[in-house]
DNA sequence: TCGCGCGCTTGATCTGCGTCAAGGTTTTCC
DNA sequence: GGAAAACCTTGACGCAGATCAAGCGCGCGA
């Protein structure tokens, strides 16, 4: 089907990562003009909010680099992290009105957009791109459940672990680098920020990156600089096997 | 698009829910006719497994009559439900190989199914189908999202709440009747079930339900037979406002 | 260059939920 | 009908992680 030419458009990527991941090149080269169209950018400083949920939000698109945040929050101020926008990620809901989180840019960010109804229009008249869409949504479904596993049945350790292997293998895998050998990355969130993802405090957080450090299982220049000298054994200490894990 | 008659069609539902959900009886009748002749039906007894994770999955289907549940399991044996099957729900994953959780039933359960390949193909045919499953889709990863919410941020007390909620939220829809007025229904599942979907053990489960019990909130006539007086209240419990939590 | 603020760390203490244990009730099956 | 097996409840106790609190260090603007 579509899946077995995704890759290799990847090649000969532009600066637009919709391009190839929400459509296909080889099979569709007149949509894919007309695409390129009605595209356009917005960019947004580290800390900026690019919706509200709830608000109205009348376009999609994907993230073209930097990073952004999905979370949800409650009246009384608690929040949760419910997604991590790497590079390439799809945000925004065809066939949906509004947005349902929160997004929050927590880097300087730029997206290509398109707006919603001209890309719904396509979406009718070009089936590989809802086939495509629907395979990413999956992939999120995947990493949403994933997730759920770490925030109901892991410990602050473990929890901290599978943050730091899955930001490792998503690192890795944008910086087309394989998994041997160690890993180095910057850390994107702040203590807060992955406090709220993992449903811990940034004390808890704070503590048990120090204990990682501790204890050898990664080392740390500055704050936010990380170096895993051996990924397998920060997946055991994720409480993860061999899997493949993921994110959204 | 598809949405505006989805609804009517549930009208003349047959006994396969997929017809009108996964497809649009308006716009394909062709097709409708063709899902038809590949549909098969399986029954399975209460505790018994559909598929395991990670095992070959060669069919998609939806769920007739009865309750299955998604979960994950660690090595050491913690499980986290990731999700829970009503009748009318989606089940299986087009375009992928295995299956990615364990799909068990915890009632008597008939399933309605379509082998994946012509179903995949009929897709692929039939653009209507991969948006009305994107749409499905999004639906489910919205519940995911929310119970991440639930997972991370909430009290073992609110959990409970929310899960009640959601299951007479979802009761009061399959029979077509409204919010007003005390609700009444059965818990599908056991204390120890529960636990697996609220990250708690199943003492804790107890202990809630018990103490949601002494506060009126709810009453219990047995183990499972459970009367919601206040709907209201329920949410406040559960830490909700007004919103519209969902569940997959 | 100073000082202010934000992000982070670490310590002390508290508490909600897990763990362990015992016993009750309902269902199943001979 | 009786015994065994599920399923559920309740109590006592301990601990992981939350809360409260103090202080560090780095970057930035005046």
């Amino acid at each position: 089907m579509l899946n077995d030419h995704t890759q290799s458009i990847s090649q000969d990527c532009g600066d637009c990562p919709i391009r190839h991941r929400a459509v296909c090149a080889r099979c569709e080269t007149d949509e894919l003009a007309r695409l390129e169209e009605i595209k356009y950018y917005r960019s947004f400083e580290a800390g900026q909010t690019v919706i509200w949920s709830g608000d109205r939000m009348d376009f999609v698109g994907s993230v073209v680099s930097g990073i952004a945040t999905l979370t949800q929050t409650m009246e009384d101020g608690r929040t949760q992290m419910v997604g991590l926008l790497l590079p390439s990620d799809f945000v925004g809901r065809p066939g949906r009105e509004g947005a349902a989180y929160d997004v929050v840019a927590t880097t300087d960010m730029v997206m290509c957009c398109f707006r919603k109804k001209p890309f719904e229009d396509m979406m009718a008249r070009t089936p590989h791109i809802a086939q495509r869409l629907l395979e990413m949504t999956l992939d999120e479904l995947d990493a949403a459940r994933e997730w759920m596993l770490v925030l109901g049945r892991k410990t602050a350790r473990e929890k901290i672990a599978s943050l730091l292997s899955i930001i490792a293998r998503r690192d890795a895998s944008l910086q087309l680098k394989g998994m041997d050998g160690p890993l180095i990355f910057d850390l994107p969130l702040t203590r807060e920020a992955m406090a709220d993802y993992l449903g811990l405090t940034l004390e808890t957080v704070s503590r048990q990156v120090s204990a990682l450090k501790r204890d050898g299982v990664i080392h740390l220049e500055g704050k936010r600089h990380v170096t895993v000298p051996d990924f397998a054994r920060l997946l055991e200490e994720a409480g993860d096997d061999t899997d493949g894990g993921m994110l959204a």
